[in-house]
DNA sequence: TATGAATGAGCATTCATTCAT
DNA sequence: CATGAATGAATGCTCATTCAT
């Protein structure tokens, strides 16, 4: 039997990761020491390492906490195209929030991590792999339902989606000209334009 | 007068510098020791220290090598729409080249620096400022050309273009699933439904 | 709450002071290094920049440590001017203690450190302001008791006494042939053909 | 046959002495690198080494010069007692001078090293024991000619001399309160009481 | 002779991690 | 369970000194 409550456990590890994620936002992953942690935290060293067996697993707890709730948030959703494309952008929009900003940071230095660390680059990808899936399944959908032109390659197409998102997330981060509400509604614009064409009448290539 | 030729400075200092950018590249900015980076060039920590004032300056001439060589490459280009979507998707294909792969890891590193070093922030940024907004210019010209729909905001589609980029990269770093040629043939079918319908007959929607 | 004890704090510090105090004083403050002060203390590296920022730190302790030591002395110390002469020959003859050699060397040190670190130097001058003007306010009452002729200036009286002191710690530091005794012997001679005649009878040249 | 001319080789060795004589009067003995000396002579590394063997070796070259110019001064004075004092008490004024500040600090940073160098040690005190032995002769000359107190110990008041010498110049060095003229006044009238009387009339002891 | 490029040992300092309390 | 004192290897960097040119 556990000598504290298994509530009072996860209070803690949320502590602990709750503050690591602050400062490793704020001064980067390796700029921040066990020590930066234990201050934020208010928990000491030795139990921070009861906790986490370093550094790298508290990123990994973090990145694993995302990726769970996004699964929920992807399970929950339809199969439709139409809401598929504004979850998507609803997920542009959010880059846009202030509160975001610190998990923009964070999500910058787990991409430089995993470039090194084979477990943080597998964890990453694992995240990715079933959402991204979940949605070429869809856009093959909107494919037989003519919603979507079918010359483009389902799974190319949603690489390129992810990719809009890494990169708006990214020069959200490192430049503040720019101007996020042009961005995401260009980038809706583009969408109609490829999209509801096929939606309403004969595909374009018709 | 120096003791030895302009050359052989610029050879030792190019000599540090791929050195280093392989060492960053292998195992990430903070895991370099300058040791590393030593042991990889063959040259002595002293003389590394009268090239360089400390690894950050590393990272700075290696970014700024880019720099000037993507604004050769730029400048050399005309103002032409078709060229710049041409030299973007060649861009984007030489991502897939696995020579590249290690510059490629060194972006992540550089953006993960970003993040939290403004110097390097306003670099990253600066170098990326002058060719955005040439190709703004080029859009806009486009619009007017009939080339491309005017209601998109110019710069806003540059940003989207980069952010492909980007991702485009990240992708290819952090997933050796990723079909690379796929992906700019896709993107490539994508710029078509939206730019040559302007350029070559009445708009689809009409 | 500390995890052990204030007193156990204390003898650590003294320990490392003490470590250090004896380097220095053998070695020099800039051939001492940390590393020697490690071993020579038994305590980790780590572990010494618990309790001081550098070496630095180290020397302003000590110093500091003195200072107190001496401002207890002098205040408890009387108002005469007869106590205060023999007070000041007492810390003459304690130069010659060998137990005090080490702490004139070190003594030495911390003037070399004192030209140089605006720190030091006014650690260094703050240590000796208090006892000098207290010693100044004694010798003005000695001139009105006719124990001390009138036309000397007192504060100047004062820094020659100083003066003495602080050139007989450099000679016996650098010179073995010193006869330690004898300068005390003499000064005190010289001490009574000044003070003496005024305090029992008509001045001499009277 | 010497490649340049001797003449030449003693300005090129002045030059270095002069400009290792500046940094270490200002940054210190320890805190000047050979490099800052090679920037302020404005004489290459290597040659530097060509006229000294190391650091140690120009403190011992500035000091043998001083000691060189100060025989000098010596031995072209008198035998005589008053001379003695009126040499010794412009001395103390020279102290005053502010040209003499940067030689002051550069002392103490001598005194400093012979503490922990035989070699320097023995070289100070070589420098002083003959005009220190000169001075105690004239001494004795003037207790037999009654200018004196005979009871004093001539080597002891010499050294006593000394030590005020070298403490005025320390607190110089250390002290801008110094008023240094009130200190060499009132070091004159004690003087006067313990010298005058026995030279005027008969000695005090009498 | 004169240069300054080059070396590499040595320095002060930090930090992830352990463990006695 | 919880603490934070303690460790010591590793880091970025400097510097006296050498030597090819």
């Amino acid at each position: 039997m556990p000598k504290v409550s298994a509530g009072h456990r996860a209070a803690r590890r949320q502590q602990i990761l709750d503050a690591a994620a602050r400062c490793f936002a704020r001064d980067g992953f390796h700029n921040t020491s066990v020590h930066d942690i234990v201050r934020e935290s208010g928990i000491s060293a030795g139990l921070v390492y009861r906790y986490f067996a370093g550094k790298e697993d508290m990123i990994v707890a973090i990145v694993t906490e995302w990726h769970e709730r996004r699964r929920a948030v992807v399970e929950s959703s339809t199969a439709d195209f139409a809401d598929l494309v504004s979850g998507y952008l609803g997920l542009l929009r959010s880059i846009g929030d202030p509160d975001a900003r610190d998990g923009l940071r964070l999500g910058v230095q787990v991409w430089a991590e995993a470039v090194r660390s084979p477990r943080i680059s597998e964890l990453t990808r694992s995240g990715i792999d079933v959402p991204r899936s979940g949605a070429a399944k869809r856009v093959k959908n909107a494919q037989r339902n003519g919603e979507l032109p079918s010359d483009l390659d389902p799974d190319s197409l949603v690489r390129i989606f992810v990719a809009v998102y890494q990169g708006l997330a990214l020069q959200t981060v490192l430049d503040d000209d720019l101007d996020h509400a042009a961005f995401v509604r260009t980038l809706e614009l583009l969408l109609d334009k490829v999209a509801r064409p096929a939606a309403s009448g004969p595909p374009a290539a018709g």
